[in-house]
DNA sequence: CATGAATGAGTCTTCATTCAT
DNA sequence: CATGAATGAAGACTCATTCAT
């Protein structure tokens, strides 16, 4: 009768790290990256201390959404692979990738700014890429890919659309998705002969690395 | 007794806007949004408060920025209507605006945060407008334009390809082109049959206003 | 059910209370006054409010630390009047309580701030200041000390190399024993005839009390 | 009629750095190295602001604090060198220094943080070093210092006193000079022979450097 | 008009202390 | 009793903006 129960002590700490996380998410998602902690701290219903006693400080913070949002990521690519067709899968991720950044303002800074990313969004982040290669892998494997691109360019393509999000969320809500249609379809057309836009293959990038962190 | 010829204390004034003007788009092309404008004054080589005659707040400032910085895109376009085709022309003026504002941190979020616009600015966003409007119907005429595209979303193709440039400057400054070339490509091929692009409509976006102010 | 031979938890009590005073003394001792008290829980292997039990605050932990030093004082006198000569005896137990502060940083200010000392540091203190006065005294008797000076001036002359070697335990650990035996020296010289010393009484101090706490 | 008036506009800001001085001066005086930068500029009668506009941060404040004392013990040295005998100069200087530390609380400590000395201090530092070398030596000349003692132990004494006197002011004022000139007397005798005093030499400090910074 | 000194609200962060588990 | 999570009052410092000279 006891094996069953566990550490109480940790039980409201972990409600509370979640209500930090999830107000955190919230606030940056809405107004960006100047919100402040105490900001974060209130709409958390916390006091700010609290906040520092879970994440040393604020691009601690940011790297925990982060590593938060890989995991959603990484779920999404897994799903794609569901897809019947490399080519439908390609396409689902990226759309739903798009979707999810542009839901999320201040998202893609926080990677930039996240820079020393805590281990686990790092070993996350490798995952992430690992499955996305596949994606993309299985959609060319089917001549559906633009030449040249490749899993390495996922994140910049995503982010792209992201920061569109960004600028037009005010005005348009949803104005991104006519521009992340025009790069999908640039990238992975939705059926047809993929002559025309293989005629060009895309420039190298100077080094291998990937462009931008993935968001 | 002072109505004589021209308004000598003009001159000075002229010349310190111009100075500050160079020093905050450099300023700010290098290090992004968060300069001081004391820095800005000390690069000019002017006291604070002589910004703030010039430009009423920092806002204003990176108005003013914006409206140089619509005159060099009004330039690419006239540059580009002088192309032989419509096709030439709508390329050369896209990869031309990508790379200007590839070349200009931050210039992309002084767009947005200066939204009350200048009188200046205002005139000369709309001057753009219906250049690169005409550069586009060119090219749409010879049937080189995915369907549905327009002059409104020009601007937003670029701020895209400026948010790359922005994430990938650091690594990799040459990085966007890879994207850049992707986008106009998808917009405007560089020639050969439209058909599977234009097979889809863009979404229409919800409103016929701007989607994003132009960069 | 409970009443039963003696106190278990005051086992557990005691023991915890020694791990605290240990670590406090160590870590105040190596790092002066802004030691955090999560440091010193952590260094004790307790949690903070288990600190808190034992000592309302701060300055009562500080207190703690006082009325163990004290002891060691009262211990260290008692060996001195074992000394043959009085001489003897006040040289050293002056030489001995220099050394015991100069080990340890920031007891001194422990000794201002925790003014409102606790029972047994006010207990303590009160036996401490007799039998240093007995040492005072007996020196005294044969005439080994200059004149004016009294068991009160002790804690001022210890407190005061305490300071030297707070300042220079860095670059020069043992550096405060030159002032020391400078001190010592004109306090009760190591031998000889007193005169050329007791040719001017020390200034009276204007109150009879103890001029600075006893360290 | 104009060479004389000179550039206007530092008019108000010498009148305030002097106001943050002699506020600082006074507060670090009274209270001790923890008043805050917002107390200071409050009893100056400014805002916080102009504090860190005259001083980079609080260590540059006490810095400059630290310089304006040096030049007033260059001023005690070179007073005290006017007297009549090597051995007046000394006592006259030491007892001056200590009157002036003993004014001041945390001066000492301020001597400690602002280590990455502004170039003033440094340069005044080593003037009054030169200074008051040639008090002691002087004082040397005559037979009338304790063996061993050097210029560079004078600091050390003062700080010594200094203290004492920080830990006294509040119950007792005056109480240091019963110290200080128990030391004043153990370095160099008001009169007499010194055999007595000469005949243990001071223990010789591991390095030849300065054993704490000058006071 | 130009200057740069002054302002002070706002930001991040720390830490002594309290209190629910 | 022990624990460590939570708290929030400060403190150091920044910077957009105002205003006396």
């Amino acid at each position: 009768m006891s094996t069953t129960t566990a550490r109480p002590l940790r039980a409201d700490a972990v409600r509370n790290r979640a209500l930090i996380v999830d107000a955190a998410r919230r606030l940056f998602a809405e107004r960006g990256l100047d919100v402040t902690l105490h900001d974060v701290a209130e709409a958390a219903g916390v006091g700010v201390g609290t906040v520092y006693r879970r994440f040393p400080d604020k691009d601690a913070l940011l790297g925990g959404l982060l590593a938060a949002k890989y995991e959603t990521l990484v779920d999404l690519a897994e799903q794609a692979l569901a897809e019947p067709t490399g080519r439908q899968a390609l396409r689902s991720y990226l759309l739903g990738a798009m979707e999810l950044r542009a839901s999320d303002r201040a998202l893609s800074t926080a990677v930039l700014r996240a820079a020393p990313q805590t281990q686990e969004a790092a070993e996350l982040r490798e995952r992430l890429h690992r499955v996305v290669e596949e994606v993309v892998d299985r959609a060319r494997a089917e001549g559906a890919v633009r030449r040249g691109f490749t899993g390495e360019d996922v994140p910049a393509v995503t982010s792209m659309i992201g920061s569109i999000a960004d600028r037009s969320r005010d005005e348009l809500p949803g104005a991104w998705r006519r521009y992340g249609l025009l790069v999908v379809d640039a990238v992975c057309p939705p059926d047809g002969p993929l002559e025309p836009l293989a005629g060009s293959p895309l420039p190298a990038p100077t080094a291998t690395s990937c462009v931008v962190s993935p968001s």
